[in-house]
DNA sequence: TCAGGATACTTTAGGCTTAATCTATTCAAG
DNA sequence: CTTGAATAGATTAAGCCTAAAGTATCCTGA
């Protein structure tokens, strides 16, 4: 129930009583409402990157996502490092490089010293195609954050940090207890 | 590419403009950074969530955000306006509804003077399902988010409204245009 | 009245994602 | 060397999500 409470406003035990679980209401009620934003931030910026990938490009998010982080390793890398670093399962990356394959965007190489493994490396053409889509994502979300100031760009860049940080703090500390 | 280009020291108009340069794909680089920074934020929270209510209440988070929308409107909602409140396509509320409706947690009502919708309304057993997982799930939201005082709290609110409305305004402009 | 366009919803095909389970390989301890 | 645990990937079943196309109903204007 997002309705904000109202406040009482005489005095005595029984009124201070009230004052603190209303404002303990007004807290939750502000820290769900900082959710939903960050959620709708989140999916409304996304929305548009799909559309963006889907129809200048014919591709999607994920497959973008997966090539964006290979571009940085030019020497591949391992599914278990992809799905690391693309915080997804492994499952979900043989998915999608299968598709890459299918596409001669991506290449598996054989990993020397460990027959379980391969390397996954960007073709040449996959270097091209993900030049031109990077270009497009980055202007556009260069564009879609260019409401902020440099100086609000760097707070909000602090606060996320902060709550990145404190959310893997408990989510760790939850795995571990 | 997120590599941090060196700023080149000499004066001079070539100089100069390789400053331009550096700086306009600097504040690239922060855009592109801080994008990936609230992604990564809201997916850490989102999967927490997920697994919260998968473990505790064997649930999905679609299926919570719908009965959390329903939950304000106790007189039902119209597929089409849930659809809208909750971001997503008619055909996906259909599925979602269809689960719900199946497990007894929500009921398909005819609208009275218009027999191509009805509406949609938690039952009884739904809307005390939905409590004991609303509860859980704020008490999770507002620890997650204690790690800001209450100033950090709104000025994060606010920073990401002018996100938001940004986003908004230019993808509103680019589907008229 | 009735033809058309609009609207509310469903269906379908395809892609993403997960958890759980399986196979092949590696590694380490005896 | 052999056995057993750990690791790298692949597979499967199930659910979410979308765009596009389909069905039924409503509405408007001639």
């Amino acid at each position: 129930m997002l309705r904000v409470t109202a406040i009482e406003s005489s005095g005595g035990a029984r009124a201070r009583r009230a004052d603190r679980e209303t404002s303990a209401r007004a807290r939750d009620h502000r820290a769900l409402r900082l959710w939903l934003r960050l959620l709708t931030c989140t999916q409304l910026l996304e929305r548009h990157m799909r559309n963006l990938l889907r129809l200048r490009f014919g591709t999607t998010l994920p497959r973008f996502d997966l090539m964006s982080r290979l571009e940085r390793y030019p020497e591949g890398l391992k599914m278990k490092e992809l799905s690391h670093h693309l915080m997804v399962t492994g499952g979900n990356v043989t998915g999608i490089v299968d598709q890459l394959v299918s596409e001669r965007l991506v290449e598996r190489l054989p990993e020397p010293g460990d027959r379980r493994a391969f390397r996954v490396r960007l073709t040449r053409v996959g270097y091209d195609a993900f030049g031109k889509m990077a270009r497009a994502h980055e202007e556009w979300i260069v564009s879609v954050l260019s409401g902020l100031s440099r100086k609000e760009h760097a707070e909000l860049f602090r606060l996320l940090a902060k709550v990145k940080s404190h959310a893997l703090a408990i989510t760790e500390r939850k795995d571990g207890a």
